[in-house]
DNA sequence: CACGTTCTAGTACCTAGTACTAAATTAGTA
DNA sequence: TACTAATTTAGTACTAGGTACTAGAACGTG
């Protein structure tokens, strides 16, 4: 049985969501309708192409990849002194902001910082305990913020690390994170 | 000027690696030889075509997208009282952890924690302010993290958010949020 | 020179579409 | 019920970015 246009419509926004990979030929069997129905719905709800869906996502997860990448640090780190200090690099992208306002989410410089707290720690597995942070000015589109890091307290398997990251001159980051040496 | 052979294959390979979004033509004309040339090349190198690679990476991200994903908020939600309280749900998948000991990266649970916290407050503008948190105990591969959060303080632009992460009934993580409404 | 490798050219075909025209069907309503 | 408008379907021409295949040209080397 057929559904009405609004009803069809919004199941399309709906299973496109869930799954981008369906093609209208598919779409177009589940509803029961004609390909050519389907594609005036794609074009009055403005969705694109299956393969723009595709391609879209794609370029989504490949800039993702680079810069929160799933590696150990976010955030280039371009020196490192073990159990001292370290500087990381992070290039606030798309892919960090909001859409609205172009300033960069919280959690991006959370994890600038707690990555380099944890990667200057020279041991094998160091977590997080706790930290106190505070986000100075908000970090907009395409600014460069450099994270400092140093470790101000060292007991044998304990450390406080400070962090600080700058954009320019411009604090816009602090932290201090408790992290520690765990037995694995 | 032309390379031989397989200098042009390996060329290929990096090329490929660093930009997926090549067609054959484009690549054709990166390397001045014919667009079939690519094509047996690509053959040879068991390299899919454009639209199959976009698709690859387009599966690969998919469920990372929904877990990851670069919405506002990473974790999904499941309740939500706007200025009041929510709860938030993070599966820690193997994009989270550490590879060495499965257990997750801090970042994520901060992440989850301070997503909720900016998502609660009813405002077009949410910036987190200042946090202090604490890793009660490590989080692993597979455990779902359940967040509350809940509005503590109510100031006309300001918010304390404490958020508590539990697995079952286990705290994880810990923190106090103080976020607040910005002008746009 | 002959032979094999490498490269190029070209054709037929494919998928998943866009853009468009035109007809058929259905729904609403005077 | 008849007319109109919205909705749906059908069909054609065209596109990108390919696959699969055939055939010939150019090059290098013994």
């Amino acid at each position: 049985m057929r559904l009405s246009k609004k009803k069809r419509q919004s199941r399309l926004i709906e299973s496109f969501q869930k799954n981008p990979f369906l093609t209208d030929e598919e779409m177009a069997k589940q509803c029961s309708v004609s390909i050519q129905t389907i594609r005036l719905d794609r074009m009055e709800l403005g969705i694109p192409e299956m393969r723009e869906r595709l391609k879209h996502m794609a370029e989504k997860s490949f800039d993702e990849v680079r810069s929160l990448s799933p590696e150990e640090v976010i955030g280039e780190v371009i020196s490192l002194e073990l159990d001292q200090s370290g500087v990381s690099v992070l290039e606030i992208s798309v892919d960090h902001v909001f859409e609205r306002n172009q300033i960069a989410r919280g959690h991006y410089l959370f994890a600038q910082a707690n990555s380099l707290a944890v990667a200057i720690v020279n041991a094998d597995l160091v977590l997080t305990r706790s930290a106190a942070i505070r986000f100075v000015r908000p970090v907009t589109l395409g600014e460069k913020c450099v994270a400092h890091a140093k470790v101000v307290q060292k007991q044998p398997s304990r450390f406080q690390v400070d962090v600080e990251t700058k954009v320019l001159d411009d604090m816009v980051f602090q932290g201090v994170f408790d992290v520690y040496r765990a037995t694995n």
